[in-house]
DNA sequence: ACATTTGTCAACCATTTGGTTAAACTAATT
DNA sequence: AATTAGTTTAACCAAATGGTTGACAAATGT
């Protein structure tokens, strides 16, 4: 059992804190709304945790880290690169249908205070992609892939399987389909958006 | 000379707001910034627009008709399945450039209220992507592309071209790249995205 | 010239919000 | 039983915030 799921005040208001901030956002939430959803009194949210804004790190750190991690895993693992994009847009996916609050919040938050992510990167697991880079260079001197800058490959790994769900009311309007086949789009895309990659760069 | 350029109490008003909650978010955006910003009295703003919730309202809907129309006009236009590719990428991402808060905003507040969408979908000139699907199973029945879902093409297009604007701040960190690098990786994408795509559907 | 509408402002108001306090309750420890 | 430390609560507070008012100025029409 993971520190996150026992059952102490610190964790169940996190918990509470998470859902409110996570639909809300920082400005938007209530500190009121928090301690009504953790089921206690709002003076407990300050004794726990001194300020809102404290609170507020702490579900972000503990957001990051649900994601970050298995990213860098991925990444870093001693597998091909054609392995590792089917490994990532898989998991991810399957992840975030899960949680999917989630990368909305750090998105929306990040862009909110940009600055935030220095403190990220000062940790350790935060996400290197050097190894990815070097193994997408070797495979193109191998002609086994075109030619394309590893950076821009990346971008485009994590934008195909992070925007649909962060913009996903906007293509629910332009696809013009309900929460249901969105879902199932979705579901389709763990193996899709790996496809669509290896086509485009597979020579 | 458009309207939204006619130096108007309202308009001058107007593009404060746009400022200040595009930056900012609706939650976290205060009316006396925005009165500041149009160098005026507090009180001018609800004289203009009654309310917070309505002044927010013309500065989403302005933001939104900047960007839809574009996306509508590619898309039902002449022209063929690559062709429109290449157009979007190129004219979205010349055109975010320039304002770069304005997708975040937009995807933002979408989350933050997905029955707004219902209203946008009832104005004309929301996009609409039936012409493209049906070129693109024209396409793939003659041989010239890859089967794929019409639908997760087309997320695929947007994800590709919005999500880097998006996810910037995120993305500097994980490629560990300055602005002034980051910006240039969004410059080549005005060809580099719409290559991308198309190998992966070309045949 | 006068009256009426429209625009502008400083001061004000009611409510909300994050945060505090002091007292009360609980459960272990002596 | 008394002490102590940690936990919980209702009541309270100061600051901030969206919104209003009433006086006044500047156009506008007659």
């Amino acid at each position: 059992m993971t520190v996150e799921e026992q059952s102490t005040p610190e964790n169940n208001i996190l918990k509470a804190a998470k859902e409110i901030f996570q639909k809300k956002g920082m400005a938007a939430a209530r500190m009121q709304e928090i301690a009504d959803e953790a089921g206690i009194n709002k003076a407990m949210l300050h004794y726990y945790y001194r300020s809102k804004e404290l609170l507020f790190e702490a579900v972000f750190k503990s957001a990051f880290h649900m994601l970050a991690p298995q990213l860098n895993e991925i990444m870093n693992a001693d597998t091909s690169v054609f392995e590792k994009i089917k490994n990532f847009s898989s998991n991810y996916i399957s992840f975030v249908l899960k949680h999917p609050y989630l990368p909305n919040f750090i998105i929306q938050e990040l862009n909110r205070n940009p600055e935030f992510v220095k403190n990220l990167i000062a940790e350790k697991n935060f996400p290197n992609i050097s190894k990815f880079k070097q193994q997408v260079n070797h495979k193109i001197e191998a002609g086994e892939i075109r030619p394309i800058n590893p950076e821009q490959l990346f971008i485009n790994i994590i934008s195909l399987n992070i925007f649909p769900f962060i913009g996903a009311p906007l293509l629910k309007g332009f696809v013009n389909i309900n929460d249901e086949a969105y879902k199932q789009l979705m579901e389709d895309r763990k193996t899709e958006v790996a496809d669509f990659i290896i086509n485009a760069i597979k020579i």
